[in-house]
This record gives structure tokens, C-alpha cells and sequence, in this order.
DNA sequence: ATGCCTCAGCTCCTGAGA
């Protein structure tokens, strides 16, 4: 089974290159965010042309998430029970057995605004939901766009970028705290190159020059760690023209 | 440079992203 992970950047923009994507990579689920669409404008007749089942949760201009998949997603859950959000960030369902949550964590803007409290209260909220969910599904996988990195082997600057959003250590603490619940990031349970990022910003050449993030994650249970058998950062998309600033993460678990 | 790109929208500027 192959798992995805992709911020496309508005998917009325990047609907050609996910397409061109999943027929390139044939993965079982793909989980896609930053939709930037209302409901009714998400192409479910374009998925379904190419083999693909959807379901959906969208917003107007800002966040929206979807789980792609190639068997029907069940008990689909939109947002996070219990936490008050007007945001579309998170989408749940099982898929061949598997308990996916595909999320779109909150940027933060700035350590210290209004909307960095936003993300530290959203961060409690999804703690208390994925730790209620692992009761019941052992078989799990969290993965998304976190706007959180781990630590400094995530950042193309470590001293540059000391204390700001993306690396403060508030944020970086929520993340373990994730971790604590019995969860792994599958990228590093293997060698990896040095200075592997999934973000890269659209302005000065950052691409080019590799000055990026590694901020979208895959975390994966206790349970289903011993049979992950790879996690890469497919970087391909983002040579290609008008590309999203996001790159895919794949991860493979032999079930 | 409180900017540089990119995208959406009550679109010819602004807010947000990260």
C-alpha cells in the first residue's frame, strides 16, 4: 500500500499536474491540501475518470483538504469532534483497513500573533483527536502539510531561521507530542540525503538554491512502523511548470 | 525591503502563505 502527501497550492491550478501525478504514481491514498475551493467547484468526475474515489472538505479561497483513494473511503470524519474550527484543515477515513488523517496544520504566521495561538490550540485539539482515534485504530497514519519542522536537519538555515514560525521550539514540542502518542516519522526510519526539504519558496530561486523546509510529514503508528519499507520526497513536480511551492511525500507499508 | 513569488477575489490591489 502506497500513501501520499501533497500541499498543491489550489487544486483549480494544480488539478492537471495531480492527475499527470497519481498516473505516474499510481498510489492507493492521496492526501491533497490547500484545496482553496468551495465544495461544489471540487473535480470528483475528473478523480473518478482516472480510477479514482474522493471525498472532500472544502472552503472558500483558504485551506480545504481531500483524501483520494483507490477503494471507497469509510467512516469519513471533516475537521477535528469537539474543537470549534470555521477552517477546513482536516479530513478522516479508513481505507483498506487503515485509519488515514490527511491535515493542513495552521501556518502561525509569527511566534507571539493571534494566529500562532490559533495553531497552538489547534495543535491540543488534533492531539486529543488522533489520540482517541489510535483506541480504536491501531493502523494509522497522520499526514500533511504541518508547517512544523523537527528539528534543524529540516532547515535549510538553522541559525537564520532560530525561533521563527515553522521552528520555534513551542511548535516543535506539539510535534513530539504527536510522537509520544505512538506515532513515527516514516522519513526518517530510513538513510536519507542531507538536506532533504518538501517546501521551497517561490521567490529567489529557492529551488534552485535547495533553501527549503522539511515540513510535510507522514507519521505512522506503532503498529504499522515494522512494515513501512520506504518514504521518499518526490521533488519531480516541483521542476514542473506553474508548480505548487509543496512537494509529494510517499511512503510504502507492506500490509 | 514591513520585499522578493503565487493564488483568490467584492480582482488593476490586498491578504495570506511559509
Amino acid at each position: 500500500m502506497k500513501l501520499a502527501t501533497w500541499n498543491i497550492n489550489s487544486l483549480t491550478v494544480r488539478l492537471p499536474q495531480v492527475l499527470d501525478w497519481l498516473q505516474a504514481n499510481p498510489v492507493d491514498v492521496l492526501a491533497l491540501q490547500e484545496l482553496k475551493m468551495t465544495n461544489d467547484k471540487f473535480p470528483a468526475d475528473a478523480f473518478a475518470q482516472a480510477g479514482y474515489c474522493a471525498q472532500w472538505f472544502g472552503q472558500k479561497t483558504y485551506n480545504g483538504v481531500a483524501l483520494i483513494s483507490r477503494t471507497p473511503a469509510e467512516q469519513v470524519v471533516k475537521n477535528i469532534p469537539g474543537f470549534d474550527d470555521d477552517m477546513s484543515r482536516v479530513i478522516t477515513a479508513t481505507v483498506d483497513g487503515v485509519r488515514v488523517i490527511g491535515a493542513y496544520f495552521p501556518n502561525g504566521q509569527a511566534p507571539g500573533s493571534d494566529k500562532f495561538e490559533y495553531k497552538m490550540e489547534w495543535l491540543k485539539g488534533l492531539r486529543a483527536w488522533v489520540k482517541a482515534e489510535l483506541v480504536t485504530h491501531p493502523n494509522l497514519v497522520l499526514m500533511g502539510d504541518y508547517n512544523i519542522t523537527f528539528d534543524d536537519s529540516d532547515v535549510w538555515d538553522p541559525e537564520g531561521m532560530r525561533d521563527q514560525i515553522h521552528c520555534t521550539e513551542e511548535e516543535r514540542y506539539h510535534l513530539r507530542a504527536l510522537i509520544a502518542l505512538g506515532l513515527h516519522d516514516s522519513y526518517r526510519l530510513f538513510e536519507q540525503p542531507t538536506k532533504s526539504y518538501s517546501w521551497w519558496d517561490y521567490r529567489d530561486f529557492a529551488f534552485r538554491r535547495n533553501r527549503g523546509l522539511r515540513i510535510d510529514h507522514i507519521l505512522v503508528s506503532n503498529a504499522l512502523k515494522p512494515l513501512v519499507t520506504s518514504c521518499v520526497i518526490d521533488k519531480q513536480p516541483r521542476t514542473n511548470e506553474r508548480p505548487s511551492d509543496h512537494a509529494p511525500v510517499v511512503v510504502e507499508i507492506t500490509l
